[in-house]
DNA sequence: CTGAAAGCGCTTACAG
DNA sequence: CTGAAAGCGCTTACAG
């Protein structure tokens, strides 16, 4: 019934084909193919032999380097001619700035990264996508990096991004809330500033401790909150939670979360309804039964992630509890897919792109103000919420 | 039911705290405080703003540039008590290299780029995972670029990434195959051959017209022939296609590998048995009835993608079809959550995670040989696919 | 409007 | 082993 993961490889010939570039002289962009300018018409020194610099096309266009940069560089006070003739010699030598050497000037784009502990995910996967879109549409490019959660990792790859002169690092998802972490995080601050760079949290509210660094985030709180009333709407008395336990960002508010609806809605309040799972089907799977095979079982569950939720359904399903008759279920994440479970799930939508493109937006200086940002989230409302049982 | 996006600002006091950073005098490294370096011991000309530069540490040492970069370049040759010194220096005046000018000697270490259409979607996220794994782990970072399926801004990403000297793009995901997309793809690959860098396929095949691009794929035919040879064995005779039409690499590989399945098992073969659905839970919902609603309808279908089965999922659905009794679903992809449906889909595992750990391994040259890389897949059964009713 | 010069921060032959 | 010099490719005052 399954195949076996097999690999096989395929040789292929090596050879070159004659499509057509966009250049007007494609001779000219062959690298490493002796004096690359020099080589067509007038050579100057024998020396050459990477990519044309912005000399060759100066002596190309017969006037000063100052000239080119002048010219490429955008600046107005320049003869409408002299630009025609240097634009000509540029693209006739297929000539492609070197934006490294623009970049220690000062002038270049400098890079935003894009950090977090893992990139499989969607959550991630939009929210990078927020972010490398307000990126790409400003010049600039998007370093995606993961730490695996481990703190040499991300220690080495702030490193990096400090050498590379990344314009901001954005630190994506849930992190710890220690003081150690604080630490860690704050050198990490006068570390990018000394390149004069910066942090922004992304998906996550800011540090105590460190108060000058800007967050944008959604409402956890509110989104839990949310799916409670919803709940004691439908006249739920009894909600459990299936979510990890304080130690994290998010876990924190979102545990809060239900805390205070439970309150604020007047429902039942015990110890004995809250389950501890990490952010996986299994974890969830493993943990709900914590709630349900309990003296007085919940009539309604609501989960840290969808990731919980999926394992809280299969829970149920294993002891016959029928969704939402016996059994009602809400998620956050709003991941795919989570709409077409057997009954769809009810969950919160945090707005994910959203928080990619005001981070990047603030990362590259293209909005004022000071202020942190914290986006509302919406409840979707599926199949697997309904009224309590009679 | 559904509470409104709603948008608040929090406001954030500016203050600075006084955590510890790894630097051994953190005061050196606060940039812009005025002369970086100079202002602890013997000041030098005033003129310094920005942060300090291995002359400083030269300086600071009482040693020339030269040292100081043999020191920090991981040369051998080098005294060790210069070398003590000239380390406790730049520790002292938080140094850190300028990964920039460094590059610019042809030192430094370039990023690698991930170039695809869309960043959303679980297909791209595993792939990124794996390339940026191996590139972090030797020390390059990852770039993120998306499309859009725009070739204007295909163009202009291309464009940067050979100004900013990436040292490879990989071109991840399905891509046209038609005359003029081969064509525009060699121009970028001479406009990166211009600047040392090179170009790669990852998840795709490779291009007739353009053998010399390397390719590191999975095997979109070999998966499909494997589904549809699971269905044949549990007796299906008419089995059906839902998958975007020719046009594209993926397309038409996953279309090929259902005709050619069809054909080696000898089941059913007709235009009818194929309807037209693009990548969309959407789209399948549309074009599975196309099928289903025919005067022949198959006992079983195979999807383009878990998107399209998703799809078909909804319209057996709505037909009161039960799966697999009535119908037997095959989907490719392996999509998180498509295993807590009811029933669990079926389909086919292509290693996502692994072509992005090979591509990138190729970009880096850490691999040798000449040739392309195909990778295979694995058939995972749940339950949407069962014997054919008699 | 344009050129010659100095500078960005590093590395690498070339001589000691 | 170490230093002085030249160079990587660009930009920006500074003078015409």
């Amino acid at each position: 019934m399954r195949s076996p993961f097999r690999r096989s490889e395929t040789t292929v010939a090596a050879c070159t084909i004659g499509a057509v570039s966009d250049r007007a002289d494609p001779n000219a962009t062959i690298p490493a193919a002796g004096p690359a300018a020099g080589g067509r018409r007038g050579s100057r020194g024998p020396k050459k032999v990477g990519a044309v610099n912005l000399r060759d096309v100066a002596a190309h266009a017969g006037v000063a380097p100052a000239t080119v940069s002048r010219v490429l560089g955008g600046s107005r006070h320049v003869n409408p001619d002299t630009r025609t003739r240097v634009l000509a010699a540029a693209a006739e030598l297929g000539y492609v700035v070197n934006g490294l050497a623009r970049a220690m000037t000062g002038r270049g784009t400098r890079s935003i990264a894009f950090l977090t502990a893992e990139m499989a995910g969607f959550t991630f996967g939009a929210t990078a996508a927020g972010a490398e879109s307000v990126a790409a549409e400003n010049g600039h490019l998007l370093l995606l990096c993961t730490t695996h959660g481990r703190a040499e990792r991300e220690r080495q790859i702030i490193a990096t991004l400090c050498e590379q002169r990344a314009a901001a690092v954005l630190l994506v998802g849930s992190s710890g809330t220690d003081r150690l972490y604080t630490e860690r995080i704050a050198g990490y601050v006068r570390d990018l500033a000394t390149v004069g760079s910066k942090l922004l949290f992304c998906g996550r509210p800011g540090l105590p401790g460190l108060p000058e660094v800007r967050s944008v985030d959604y409402d956890h709180v509110g989104g839990i909150k949310a799916a409670v009333s919803h709940l004691a709407a439908l006249g739920h008395r009894s909600v459990g939670y299936v979510g990890a336990p304080r130690g994290g960002t998010m876990p924190d508010l979102r545990l809060d979360g239900y805390l205070m609806g439970v309150r604020e809605n007047g429902l039942e309040a015990r110890p004995g309804l809250v389950a501890h799972a990490q952010n996986t089907i299994e974890e969830g799977e493993r943990a709900t039964p914590l709630l349900l095979d309990a003296d007085r079982p919940p009539s309604a569950l609501v989960c840290m992630t969808d990731n919980v939720a999926v394992g809280a359904y299969r829970a149920a399903r294993a002891r016959g509890l029928r969704i939402p008759e016996d059994l009602s279920i809400v998620g956050f994440d709003d991941a795919p897919v989570v709409g077409d479970l057997t009954p769809g799930l009810t969950t919160v939508r945090p707005p994910f792109r959203q928080i990619g493109v005001d981070a990047a937006e603030i990362a590259l200086g293209l909005r004022d103000g000071d202020t942190d940002v914290l986006l509302g989230t919406s409840l979707t409302v599926r199949g697997s919420t309904g009224p309590v049982r009679a």
